[in-house]
RNA sequence: GGGCCGGUAGCUCAGUUGGUUAGAGCACACCCUUGAUAAGGGUGGGGUCGAAAGUUCGAGUCUUUCUCGGCCCA
């Protein structure tokens, strides 16, 4: 063998990736052999693995957070597909709802259109239209980060099967007797004229108007009270006149004083909180005063008092209730209830015999039911509130306060709580609640922490609101006897409304005779259609049960479903109370959730600040398989940081994964060689291919133990480590003597390729669910065996791969390696040699090191020209280094007094 | 404002039930190689484990407070 004979690598993978350009040529390839319809045929009758997809709602590009969750799911089902299940992925899109409405008419706003004059039906269509563009886009994005799944039949919440299987899970809860009409307040917006989920909500600054207003006391079990006034403060003057109530806390000190001050309120009698009597007194302007009794809140019970507009008609009482909700954080440790006007004050009232009657309308105009008010809008109020009080003499200041205040999302215009009818499904009247919170115990939670999260979550919420007064949306299935007031509840026309739906859609409930969903049962005149619509939780809340169960290439419950930590609140929380309320059960036997993707220093992206990057700026400059580096390589337990200093870093990573498959491709000349493991003779492998064998062994075992764990970062790092540490750095620079200076039929040289062969077939199967292009672009250099990496099956080492004895053997070598390692650079540090095979080792050893390798094995280990052994007399290895003597042999470089070994002939 | 989660080298992450001098890979520096070459190898520097206090013989690990960040709620 000479010189020319060398075995120099050869391949055509490229150095290069280039992968923004050579990506979409893998995705032709992938849409060319109809990818998806192969991944099933290949998996036809194995085990299912389904992994439900969570709606997206379709409007607008995707962002990063949606990229993260795609991949992440992308990744899972891979690797279940790979682990040879039938893993199948539904893509789906949530359509109906408040933010397409908006869209519709910020455009009608735009063209000088007028929303009422357009009917429902054509607005409705215009909203389908627009959700159907966005699924479009939304589709080419998706598949451009490699995402793989059933894009021709996707799922949405707006197809008529869809809206038709809705009413039918309506249906069942409405036969069940849980679904329910309430009448309380709502966060309610009166420029959209609807009332708003949790979710369309957001906190804003808002200045408010202030008042402390006076209510007498009429009569009390504490004489002194008898005539005093309580006083209460308030940021909604507007509210005073729908006063039912005054609030107190029993645990509360509180006090009754006398004004001294001069004007109006001399000698007037008022009552507070004790800690509250400096800011209130101060607020009030209030400079003499006299303390007459300080007493606990306790003795308020029974007390009555009047209403500050008594003498305008207002003559009824306002009794004072206990309520642990009343602090002394701000105001006068009194709180004034108006139950069509909050929550708290609500629940208290109605605890209390009071109910909450309609106030206010849609446009929030005062109703009849509010007299001296009745047409005046409620944001025009407040001056005429506080007007009147001054007049009745009930008010003993007004401000102006600046405070965090709820808003519509979309409108931003603030939002008051204004008492509507709407419908509920009770937690609680079928043990709802309880059945959630078992189902909650039989799931498995990625990360664990998910499982209290959700539990507290269901722990405390109230029943669940599904009526929403908009038109974009499944119409409530509900007809109301207009004489008796009573639902009807018969599933025979649940089913004919389903079925009318699964053919035409519900546009229908808007524009066609009632009597056609009622059928000849029922007559129409007898009854009101109700025109709300179903809140959008509880449409993709029932995707189980359209998607999962509907179809049969899928199953339900699903194997897991996957989203954002947010949808703990959200569609993780709607899907378990649909699915216990209507099957007993979850949907799902498993969560995942993943934090939130972040800027390089942890903060939230946002427009302002700057930080954002869309993942279209990823894919150009980088390539998918960087950014599901990305996803792989970060710990989705907790907020996902991103910028370009990271992509950076793990673009540096990806390139040292592609070399080590340039390297083995370069080495095998592109042709790959499946090696039955099963055959291989491992005892009469040279040590270091069997060492290596142990650790592609245990390298599976942890991949295994991270996948089942969907512990990807860990998962990835182990390879990545492989890839850099025992490959790189270690056997492939040990072997290139072999592979490049061997003859071919040199036992060690063949020996090398079978590892060689094996380590391809690995790491191309390993790393694909993660980088899908390019494994796909080395499997389709080298493999015909079917028509892409995503149809095969991860390996399965044989069990003799594992050499335990082997393994502690050789950690000891690499001991001493890293020994000799530190010798050679000391000499290549004072510039005596340069390559470590211009070095020559003695390698003095203890007694019981010494059978443990003999010197030609030693010197390959270390890549010198020549070791010889002695034994120590010290316990410690002792190296030293010396410049090889004699001639170099042109072909393997090695440096010796004799002529080489291998190539002396020439 | 409340609840929950988190803060370990420049970056991504490990750190078992508290127990030697806190680890890995990447990045960085220096050297070598020029037969993986816009590659490859060797060596090395780098951390008051967010801050403070406490429990303990001993705290990255337990407790409290604070701080910064994220999610959810108000």
């Amino acid at each position: 063998m000479n010189k020319s004979q060398i075995n120099l690598p050869k391949t055509a993978f490229s150095m290069k990736a280039n992968l923004p350009s050579r990506e979409p040529e893998i995705l032709k390839l992938w849409n060319n052999i109809n990818l998806y319809h192969e991944l099933r045929k290949s998996r036809k009758g194995d085990e299912k693995f389904i992994l439900h997809d969570g709606p997206p709602y379709a409007n607008g590009n995707i962002h990063m957070g949606t990229a993260l969750n795609k991949i992440l799911k992308d990744i899972i089902v891979k690797f279940h597909q790979m682990d040879g299940k039938d893993s199948v992925y539904v893509p789906g899109w949530d359509c109906h709802g408040l933010p397409i409405e908006w869209k519709i008419e910020e455009q009608y706003k735009k063209n000088k259109k007028n929303k009422n004059e357009v009917p429902v039906v054509e607005f409705r269509k215009e909203c389908r239209a627009f959700a159907e563009k966005w699924i479009e886009v939304h589709k080419e994005q998706f598949k451009r980060l490699g995402v793989l799944g059933d894009w021709e039949n996707y799922y949405s919440t707006m197809s008529y099967d869809a809206e038709a299987q809705i009413v039918r899970e309506l249906g069942k809860f409405l036969k069940e007797g849980s679904l329910y009409r309430g009448f309380k307040p709502v966060l309610w917006s009166t420029v959209e004229k609807t009332a708003l989920a949790d979710a369309e909500v957001e906190y804003q600054d808002h200045k408010s108007d202030t008042i402390y207003a006076l209510f007498q006391v009429k009569s009390s079990n504490l004489r002194e009270l008898k005539g005093s006034n309580i006083i209460i403060w308030t940021t909604t003057p507007w509210t005073i006149p729908a006063n039912r109530a005054l609030a107190y806390n029993e645990h509360l000190d509180y006090l009754l004083i006398k004004i001294k001050d001069e004007g109006d309120y001399k000698n007037t009698e008022i009552v507070f909180a004790e800690a509250l009597l400096e800011s209130a007194i101060k607020d009030c302007g209030i400079k003499n005063f006299e303390k007459l009794k300080k007493f606990k809140g306790k003795d308020f019970k029974d007390t009555i008092c009047t209403h500050p507009f008594h003498k305008l008609g207002y003559d009824y009482d306002i009794p004072m209730l206990e309520a642990s909700f009343v602090t002394t954080e701000q105001g006068t440790g009194i709180v004034h209830c108006a139950p069509s006007h909050g929550p708290d004050d609500f629940n208290l009232c109605l605890n209390n015999g009071i109910k909450a009657i309609e106030t206010v309308d849609g446009d929030g105009k005062y109703t009849k039911n509010v007299s001296l008010f009745e047409g005046i809008h409620i944001f025009k109020a407040n001056p005429i509130v506080i007007e009147k009080l001054k007049d009745q003499k009930k008010l003993l200041s007004s401000g102006e306060l600046v405070h965090s205040y709820p808003h519509s999302w979309r409108s931003k215009a603030p939002l008051v709580h204004r008492a509507t009818p709407q419908w509920f499904i009770s937690m609680d009247s079928h043990e709802l609640r309880k059945k959630a919170l078992k189902a909650i115990d039989e799931t498995n939670f990625y990360p664990n922490k998910g499982k209290e999260r959700l539990k507290s979550m269901i722990e405390t919420r109230p029943d669940w609101c599904v009526s929403r007064q908009r038109v974009w949306g499944v119409p409530l299935p509900i007809f109301v006897n207009k004489k008796t007031n009573e639902i009807l509840v018969d599933e025979e026309i649940f089913e004919n409304i389903a079925s009318i739906y699964e053919k035409e859609g519900s546009d229908c409930w808007f524009s066609d005779d009632p009597q056609k969903f009622l059928g000849k049962k029922y007559k129409s005149g007898d009854y009101k259609k109700l025109s709300d619509i179903v809140e959008v939780w509880f449409d993709s809340g029932s995707t189980h049960s359209f998607v999962l169960e509907k179809r049969k290439d899928l199953k339900w419950p699903a194997s897991m479903y996957l989203e954002g930590s947010d949808q703990h609140r959200g569609w993780f929380h709607s899907s378990l109370l649909e699915s216990c309320g209507t099957r007993g059960r979850a949907p799902f036997e498993a969560i995942l959730s993943h934090g939130f993707v972040v800027d390089g220093k942890g903060l939230k992206m946002s427009k302002s600040l700057g930080n954002v990057i869309a993942p279209e700026d990823i894919l150009k400059k980088y390539g998918a398989d960087i950014l599901r580096i990305w996803v792989a390589s970060s710990n989705y337990a907790e907020d996902l940081r991103i910028d370009y200093s990271i992509l950076d870093q793990h673009s540096e990573s990806y390139r040292k994964i592609r070399n080590t498959f340039r390297y083995l491709l370069g080495n095998l000349n592109d042709i790959f060689r499946e090696i039955d493991l099963e055959k291989i003779d491992v005892k009469n492998l040279p040590e270091l291919e069997q060492f290596m064998l142990h650790k592609i062994y245990n390298l599976d075992l942890n991949f295994n133990k991270y996948f089942k764990n969907y512990d990807f970062h860990n998962l990835y790092k182990e390879l990545l480590n492989f890839c850099t540490v025992d490959l790189s750095a270690f056997y492939f620079d040990i072997r290139k003597d072999a592979l490049y200076c061997d003859t071919k039929d040199s036992p060690r040289r063949k020996s090398t390729l079978i590892l060689l062969n094996i380590i391809l077939n690995s790491l191309m199967k390993w790393f694909a669910p993660i980088l899908s292009f390019t494994t796909e672009e080395i499997y389709q250099l080298v493999s015909k065996k079917t028509k892409s990496i995503h149809l095969e099956k991860f390996l399965t080492f044989p069990k003799n791969f594992e050499n335990l004895k082997l393994y502690d053997k050789w950690l000891r070598l690499l001991q001493i390696r890293d020994i000799c390692n530190l010798s050679i650079e000391e000499k290549r540090a004072a510039k005596e040699i340069g390559s470590s095979l211009e070095a020559s080792l003695i390698v003095k050893l203890k007694e019981s090191d010494l059978n443990l390798i003999n010197e030609a094995d030693l010197s390959e280990l270390c890549i010198t020209s020549s070791v010889e052994i002695e034994k120590n007399s010290f316990d410690d290895i002792q190296v030293i280094a010396n410049k090889a003597q004699g001639d170099k042999c042109p072909v393997c470089w090695k440096i010796s007094k004799k002529p080489c070994e291998r190539h002396g002939q020439d």
